[in-house]
RNA sequence: GGGCCCAUAGCUCAGCUGGAUAGAGCAACGGAUUUCUAAUCCGUCGGUCGCAGGUUCAAAUCCUGCUGGGCUCGCCA
């Protein structure tokens, strides 16, 4: 399907054979001319002007004569400074549109499997607490890249780290304790670094409802581990309602306490005394990981003989590694920006591939009401669980304003607009466009011009106004700006491709009748219009929202 | 102070592998309706692409320095 550049450039240089030398071929890459053709074109006889010494345009209308006969262009021109446009044959158009219809939405964009695993790890927040609004950014990110990368042939799992172990979930069942004890007839001091959100109390009431004459019969130690448990379920309950509300699923909730306990910090420590990279100092282990790129080393074994984060953290890429990922993808907020380092020092000092973990740290969000920055804070008693967001503005809403911008910048969240069934509101825009493509359809349908009206094909040179090109153009450049997309790790980008579609959609619709006398004419826009509407479901299942049939 | 991110229209942001005239939404102003969804569309206004150098036939895009803003620098996770 929609191949378009691959197609272009493959032939281009079979065209272009002795022409050129093996070291000039890789310039010869096509792309989409500039804005009002809808011509592809070669820069390739301006890369070549230095070394061959000629006028770029001399070159242009030597290549030009070898290019003029590749199947997919119709005219072929050397234009000044230097380019050659290649204008795609009316038959080729229509072959790449046609191929497109009745394709299920899901594999449109897929490729061939290629076989490779990917994991691409996200939100993983502590299961001390429910999720923030701001792991709503790395959901959405996250969940889009997964699927994402799947158009690109790769098997990926979608991976939740459960930090399940250490000082931080010490404190969070130490915090339920204090809330706890008390209707056992016992005391528990709160941590000082407790947590002390309005949950805590409430899991301390739902657990003691569950079991509470059970926890009394128990010894202390034994009381907390199964306070710890019991929180630990309960949170992460919450956690993946809230993002399943949010259309976010994971293959795998890893446990941080499976890789102690079942030997993985051993190993990798293990692992790293036979490669000489770590040293004992003041009772505790440390990864000499300087010699890898890190601006300290890091302490792997506390002296309390506790591991760090840093040692179950490479244990953990570790571990991935042993599962057959060729990559491990993981999504950060930028509260992470530090473990960056370090963390690719401990993949060097494993001996892992270089490529093998690859980090997308995204910049914070901003929520505004009525025109005012919300600030986040418990005082206020503004939003701050994401599941609420969810369920103020609803799931594709907080989807798609999470992806209003590239995750390395800052990203402002409108909750009004979010909230909106306005067509500012660029989630609602989709759906009205989709409803709207569903009816004229509809309406074909009635008259008879969609099913057997279709069978014959469609002559593509009869779409000429500037509407009809417009909408064309964002038509046969879906697939290579997907694989963009997916190969620069950007998101975002799919709903720019459908906003941008849904645009050209709506200017097309309002300008240009699509049913009607000519029946050549009615043919051709009806293929745009069904193309169209495979496009926008398919650009909706990779961005995970759902598009009306009617509104 | 070190590391990473950002700086593009009044506001919020896109901008691919350097490539032809830098785009969208909102805001402001002006238009279009015997219509397949007007819940729409079109036009106008608006830009020294933070600053200064450099590389290149060609730089918003690559490199260096600077300025301003954000995040971050624990034997926490």
């Amino acid at each position: 399907m929609l191949n378009l550049r691959e197609t272009i450039d493959r032939q281009v240089s079979l065209a272009l054979g002795d022409l050129i030398s093996a070291e000039e071929a890789p310039l010869a890459l096509c792309s989409l001319s500039h804005p009002g053709f809808l011509d592809y074109t070669l820069s390739l006889p301006m890369k070549l002007a230095r070394t061959r010494h000629k006028a770029p345009l001399a070159i242009a209308q030597e290549l030009q004569l070898a290019v003029a006969h590749i199947a997919c262009a119709g005219l072929v021109e050397a234009v000044a400074p230097g380019y050659i446009n290649i204008q795609l044959s009316d038959s080729f158009v229509a072959n790449q549109l046609t191929s497109v219809l009745g394709v299920e939405p899901a594999v449109l964009f897929q490729k061939d499997a290629n076989g490779q695993k990917i994991e691409v790890e996200f939100v993983s927040a502590n299961p001390t607490g429910p999720l923030h609004v701001g792991n709503g950014r790395g959901a959405a990110l996250g969940s889009v890249l997964a699927t994402l990368l799947e158009t690109q042939g790769y098997h990926v799992d979608r991976e939740y780290y459960v930090n399940d172990y250490g000082s931080k979930m010490k404190l969070f069942t130490e915090s339920i304790a204090h809330y706890l004890f008390p209707m056992l007839g016992l005391e528990h001091p709160m941590p000082d670094e407790g947590y002390r959100g309005a949950y805590v109390p409430g899991l301390a009431q739902v657990i003691y409802d569950r079991e509470g004459s059970h926890l009394r019969s128990l010894r202390e130690e034994q009381r907390l581990a199964a306070i710890e448990e019991d929180g630990k379920t309960l949170v992460l309950a919450s956690i993946r309602q809230s993002l399943e509300e949010m259309g976010v699923s994971f293959d795998t909730w890893f446990s941080e306490r499976y890789l102690v306990e079942n030997g993985w910090n051993d190993r990798v420590l293990q692992q790293f005394r036979d490669r000489g990279v770590v040293y004992d100092r003041d009772g505790a282990v440390w990864l000499r990981s300087t010699d890898f790129g890190d601006d300290k080393d890091r302490v792997l074994v506390r002296r309390d003989g506790e591991p760090t984060y840093t040692l179950t953290d490479a244990a953990y890429h570790f571990n991935k590694f042993q599962r057959g990922y060729v990559k491990s993808i993981d999504v950060f907020g930028a509260d992470h920006i530090g473990h960056v380092v370090p963390m690719r020092a401990l993949m060097k000092s494993l001996g892992l591939p270089d490529d093998f973990l690859e980090v997308i740290i995204y910049q914070i969000v901003h929520f505004l009401r009525g025109g005012q920055r919300v600030v986040l804070s418990k005082q206020t008693g503004e939003i701050i669980e994401l599941a609420d967001l969810v369920r103020e503005v609803g799931k594709d809403q907080a989807r798609v304003f999470f992806l209003l911008s590239s995750a390395d910048s800052e990203l402002e969240f409108d909750l009004e607009v979010a909230k909106e069934n306005s067509l500012d509101n660029p989630a609602y825009y989709l759906k009205y466009t989709y409803a709207r493509l569903c009816s004229v359809i509809r309406q074909a349908s009635g008259i008879g011009a969609v099913g057997p009206f279709m069978a014959s094909p469609a002559d593509v040179s009869r779409l000429k106004t500037s509407e009809d090109r417009e909408l064309l153009k964002c038509l046969l450049k879906a697939q290579d700006e997907v694989d963009d997309a997916a190969r620069t790790r950007q998101p975002h980008r799919i709903l720019y491709l459908a906003s941008e579609l849904a645009k050209s959609v709506n200017a097309f619709y309002q300008k240009e009748k699509v049913i009607q006398e000519d029946s050549n004419l009615a043919r051709a826009r009806m293929l745009l219009v069904l193309v169209s509407q495979c496009l926008l479901q398919a650009y909706a299942h990779v961005l995970g929202v759902t598009l009306p049939e009617s509104m």
